[in-house]
DNA sequence: GTCTATAATCGGATAGAC
DNA sequence: GTCTATCCGATTATAGAC
């Protein structure tokens, strides 16, 4: 369509797309590090290579663009968390799920760390979606669990605690990698130690649920 | 000792002693809470009941007074680490690692937080102690471990990424506790659930690397 | 649409009265 | 030893020029 405004553009132009994806990547840096409150709109404009009075452009408040930032990651780990589901096997269910959220810790650590730093305030921005979906979500899947064990494909255990295990574990990867490079002798794990970790992860759980 | 002074009084005065515990804890809290840089040493001293000036009287700086607190961290985390020493096999090592590990998450889940919270930003202040004394305690339990593997007690693992596991599935109850507050129909794991979940962990690993 | 300048507030830390 | 008053830099956000 063409109108009589003088210079036609997108609503939303290519420059400022861009613009804005660099202040939301810097934004997830700064929010992983230091937190919602310790991370400063000054260090994520700078990062982005923005003025800082800039940021307010594209994001009009601090807490709007944390607010996006978290909505993606909400996003990402129930996407991760599909993967349980496409299986009715239990053994093939959990070594797809725990192979996801390894996949996903290494891919997007930034999301897995502010997801932490979220829950160490007292969540008060994904309160409502933990209270909701995720509660929903375990639910279900305990309920699917429930059903194993009746079948006696796995040891008797409660559901929820054996979900913990494998979020605790495999989001370690990301929220702790810091203190698993310095173990490391500085360096990150490479491909192939993350590899070996994630082969090791999915079978000590399984072994741990597998009836003797 | 008798002296000449006008008031003889103790170095250190019982009422500074507990201004300075009252700053401790309150400091605890709210570094657990917004980490060390969105921390304010307004908000601890409000919650100590304290001048927020009158902070700097007992710790000269934040850093200071973060760093009393990082201090008693570690030695508790080692204290609950000596644990796995006590016994030579195997089963009761890691029975006894874990209940500790475990009973320190829910007997101080701000010590936990606040390690976490440390580790997210980068480990500024503990990266030495990762470095030397974790980095020590974890190669001489992985040469342990690793005895453990060619007598045939456990089943061949790398010895590091079970550690992991161990850390990470214990401190999510600390660390991840308002997530699991959530879950639980917004109240907290009841001792007797904390009871069976603890049950569970120890029993989930250990069947997960016992020999078939 | 993007920048500079700046307002308004909050932060850690200090000075000095009591 | 403890408090009040306050400095000064940093922080979020806005106003308005370009």
């Amino acid at each position: 369509m063409t109108d009589t405004a003088p210079h036609p553009r997108p609503a939303r132009s290519a420059g400022r797309e861009l613009k804005e994806k660099g202040l939301f990547e810097a934004a997830r840096a700064v929010f992983a590090e230091e937190g919602f409150k310790g991370a400063t709109t000054a260090e994520i404009a700078r990062r982005a290579g923005v003025p800082k009075a800039n940021l307010h452009y594209y994001f009009p408040t601090k807490e709007a663009l944390y607010r996006a930032v978290t909505e993606e990651i909400l996003t990402d780990w129930l996407a991760a968390a599909s993967s349980f589901d496409e299986k009715d096997d239990p053994k093939e269910a959990i070594t797809a799920y725990i192979g996801a959220k390894m996949d996903l810790a290494r891919a997007d650590p930034l999301g897995s760390r502010i997801w932490a730093s979220e829950i160490l305030r007292g969540a008060p921005v994904i309160k409502d979606f933990l209270e909701t979906t995720l509660a929903e979500w375990i639910a279900s899947r305990e309920a699917i669990m429930r059903r194993w064990i009746e079948a006696g494909k796995i040891r008797p255990l409660e559901p929820r605690y054996f979900f913990y295990m494998i979020w605790a574990t495999t989001q370690h990867y990301a929220d702790f990698e810091d203190q698993i490079r310095a173990l490391n002798g500085g360096v990150p794990l490479s491909d192939e130690q993350f590899q070996k970790a994630k082969a090791q992860v999915v079978d000590t759980i399984l072994h741990g649920i597998t009836p003797l």
